[in-house]
RNA sequence: CGGGGUGUAGUGCAAUGGUAGCACGAGUCCUUUGGGAGGAUUUAGUCCGGGUUCGAGUCCCGGCACCCCGACCA
């Protein structure tokens, strides 16, 4: 993409109202626009990055037999009143209700939608385990909607609902929902604790959640630093200075996101709206029920929360908008300036070709402190600069975001040399 | 939902109750080109509704929005 096309452009001051790093640095670097408090507009770059975790996301759940579905946002009232959270729980307190055909809500969550569905197709227990997923703007009327991307009033969470015949198997299945979110959270270059955590009405059973250690972070976590233990400070009976009950290891406090969680919901919702099954032994039994969150959204706040110094945000490659920037930078006399032009382009439509997603900065009227600038601003991890200085010696310059020093590539190389980076 | 704070140009800020100004951005022209370049010129604004006053960005009342703290948060 040509930068001098990209319709967005950066700030050099912060926005007034936004106080939180990844407001300020995702609104300066023009990645959203803010309509409201807890809602934003995506932009080309900010939509490219939710994309690139919500590939992530997509993979890793169908890695573990997920099957993406998207069911739809306007709720009807009569779903909700088979739980009873039309006017309790999340129902009554944080869904937008508004007139339809009959009342409707903004779906703040899909428990009820889904074990609708799935009730009409799962029959005997060879239909099951099941494990049904979507990723779908949400809409939650929060109270106090806050930093940034971080709790929002609309926002993008994956959900995934499991459906098993027994108790064993869906266990068997957390588990192995947990290691698929520690592999997100890896591409994503985040930090996860996995960390016990309340029922919050679901279920008795403690429920868990994966916390990325932040400043700005709204949870308070009790963790062992050997990370054998992580309780959420609402439910620990521990406080830091304590022993880890495991290793006994002194147990640290700190501030944290919770990017994603998941937990049993055992029968509740199966019991409640008759989402029965026939079992091998031919009673009619209670579907088995797990549901496993994440804010994509939410996720994409906490990297820049975590990934970002005094200049900008330092996208780590899998979610970077672009895996490239390639700056122009001409100058000196008219023919100088006119080569640099013509090896930019055509390194340009080189890379374009072989497949490499890049950002080009062929902006003609910019100087090169204000490329400079915005490229660290705008975070790509790869930046490569062709200019006087460069072609004097055949080459262009190779820098890497988060460090300082520079690297002479010599152009017939350059493939070679990101083949090495693992950039196609 | 309770407490505190803030609303002025596209953005960030200023303006004792007395002509709304500065910087950035954007437009035009010239010069410039390795870390937010210089000059000339143009552009656009007091959150909404009432009130006090000769006169309101400024004072009063009401509303709305935004930020922060707390409560809440499947």
């Amino acid at each position: 993409m040509r930068q001098s096309k990209l319709f967005t452009k950066t700030k050099k001051q912060a926005p007034k109202d936004e106080k939180s790093i990844n407001a300020i640095l995702l609104e300066r670097a023009d990645f959203i626009y803010k309509e409201m408090a807890g809602v934003y507009s995506f932009l080309p770059l900010g939509l490219r990055v939710l994309k690139n975790i919500e590939e992530i996301v997509r993979e890793e759940m169908n890695k573990i037999s997920g099957q993406e579905i998207s069911m739809a946002v306007l709720q009807p009232k009569k779903l909700w009143q088979e739980t009873g959270r039309w006017s309790e729980g999340i129902g009554k307190s944080v869904m937008y209700k508004c007139e339809g055909n009959g009342k409707v809500g903004l779906g703040p969550t899909h428990e009820e939608m889904l074990t609708d569905i799935i009730r009409n197709y799962v029959q005997s227990f060879e239909d099951l385990p099941l494990y049904i997923y979507q990723i779908q703007t949400k809409f939650r009327k929060e109270a106090r909607a806050r930093s940034g991307l971080l709790r929002g009033r609309e926002f993008k969470m994956k959900d995934l609902y499991s459906f098993h015949s027994s108790e064993s198997d869906f266990k068997e299945y957390y588990e192995k929902s947990k290691k698929a979110y520690f592999q997100i959270f890896k591409r994503c270059d985040l930090k996860a604790i996995i960390t016990e955590a309340s029922g919050a009405g679901f279920t008795k059973e403690h429920t868990h959640e994966f916390q990325v250690i932040a400043k700005d972070g709204e949870d308070k976590i009790i963790y062992c630093p050997k990370l054998h233990f992580s309780q959420n400070k609402e439910i620990s009976k521990f406080k830091a200075g304590d022993k880890c009950p495991l290793c006994k290891k002194i147990l640290k406090q700190t501030k944290s996101i919770e990017a994603g969680n998941i937990f049993p919901l055992g029968i509740k919702y199966s019991k409640a709206m008759k989402a029965f099954f026939t079992d091998k032994d031919g009673k009619r039994k209670p579907i088995v029920m797990g549901c496993y969150g994440m804010g994509i959204s939410r996720v994409m706040g906490a990297i820049v929360e975590i990934h970002h110094d005094q200049k900008g945000i330092i996208w780590p490659s899998q979610v970077s908008p672009f895996e490239l920037h390639l700056i122009s930078l001409e100058g000196g006399d008219k023919k100088i300036s006119k080569k640099i032009k013509q090896i930019s382009e055509k390194l340009y439509k080189h890379l374009q070709n072989s497949g490499v997603e890049l950002l080009y900065d062929d902006r003609e009227d910019k100087s090169p402190g204000e490329k400079f600038v915005d490229a660290d601003l705008i975070g790509i991890p790869y930046r490569i600069v062709v200019s006087k200085r460069t072609l004097e010696k055949n080459s262009v310059e190779f820098k890497k975001r988060d460090k300082e020093k520079t690297k002479l590539v010599k152009i017939k190389e350059i493939d070679k040399f990101l083949k090495q980076l693992k950039i196609h």
